[in-house]
DNA sequence: AACATAGACAACCGCCAGTCA
DNA sequence: GTGACTGGCGGTTGTCTATGT
C-alpha cells in the first residue's frame, strides 16, 4: 500500500488563488499562526490542499516579503552564494531578507543565468565558458573527428 | 490589428528527511 | 525497528504579459 495522498485532490482547487481565497489564508494565520498544513484548509474553510497553502503563503502573502526587483547588489550575492551552496535555493533565500527561495529561484533561471552567460560565465560550474566548453568540446569533437576520418578516410 | 514568440513568475509535482506512534 | 505522515525542497510546468513581425 502506498501513501496517501497529501490531500483529496477531488475536493481541492488547483491554479491560481483569488483574493478571496488569499483573504481567508491571510486572516487564518493572523488569527491563528502558521500552524498545521494538512488541517489549515478545511479549518480556514478554504478548498486547497495544505502544500498548496503554504506555498502561497510562504512565496506571496508573508506580511516580511520585499517583493519587487532585485537590486545589483542582490544579484551579485545570489550568484557569489550559488557559486557556494549551488541549486540550494532554500539557503541562498536564507541570508537574503525578505527573499523566497522560489523567487530566487525564478530569478536566477530567467535573469541572472543569462547575465553570467552574457559575460562569459558558465552559470553551472562560474567558470569562464571557453575553459570548461573548450574542455568538453575537445574531447567530444575529438571523439566525432576520429570517428568521422574512420568512416570517410577524407579530413580537408 | 492579428498573430507568434519570448520572458517572467506563480503554482504544481514528486521526492526526501525528520518525527512520531 | 518500522511504517505512516508531514513539512520542506528543488525541478518543472502553466499561464499571463510584453514585444516583435
Amino acid at each position: 500500500m502506498g501513501r496517501s495522498p497529501c490531500c483529496e485532490k477531488a475536493h481541492t482547487n488547483k491554479g491560481a488563488w483569488t483574493r478571496e481565497e488569499d483573504e481567508r489564508l491571510v486572516a487564518y494565520i493572523q488569527a491563528h499562526g502558521e500552524g498545521c498544513w494538512r488541517s489549515l484548509p478545511k479549518s480556514a474553510g478554504l478548498l486547497r490542499c495544505g502544500k498548496s497553502c503554504r506555498l502561497r503563503w510562504i512565496n506571496y502573502l508573508r506580511p516580511d516579503l520585499k517583493r519587487g526587483n532585485f537590486t545589483e547588489k542582490e544579484d551579485e550575492l545570489i550568484i557569489k552564494l550559488h557559486s557556494l551552496f549551488g541549486n540550494k535555493w532554500s539557503l541562498i533565500a536564507g541570508r537574503l531578507p525578505g527573499r523566497t527561495d522560489n523567487e530566487i529561484k525564478n530569478y536566477w533561471n530567467t535573469r541572472i543565468k543569462r547575465k553570467l552567460l552574457s559575460r562569459g560565465v558558465d552559470p553551472l560550474t562560474h567558470r569562464p565558458i571557453n575553459e570548461s566548453a573548450i574542455d568538453d568540446m575537445t574531447t567530444s569533437l575529438g571523439a566525432v573527428l576520429e570517428e568521422e576520418e574512420i568512416t570517410s578516410g577524407i579530413w580537408v
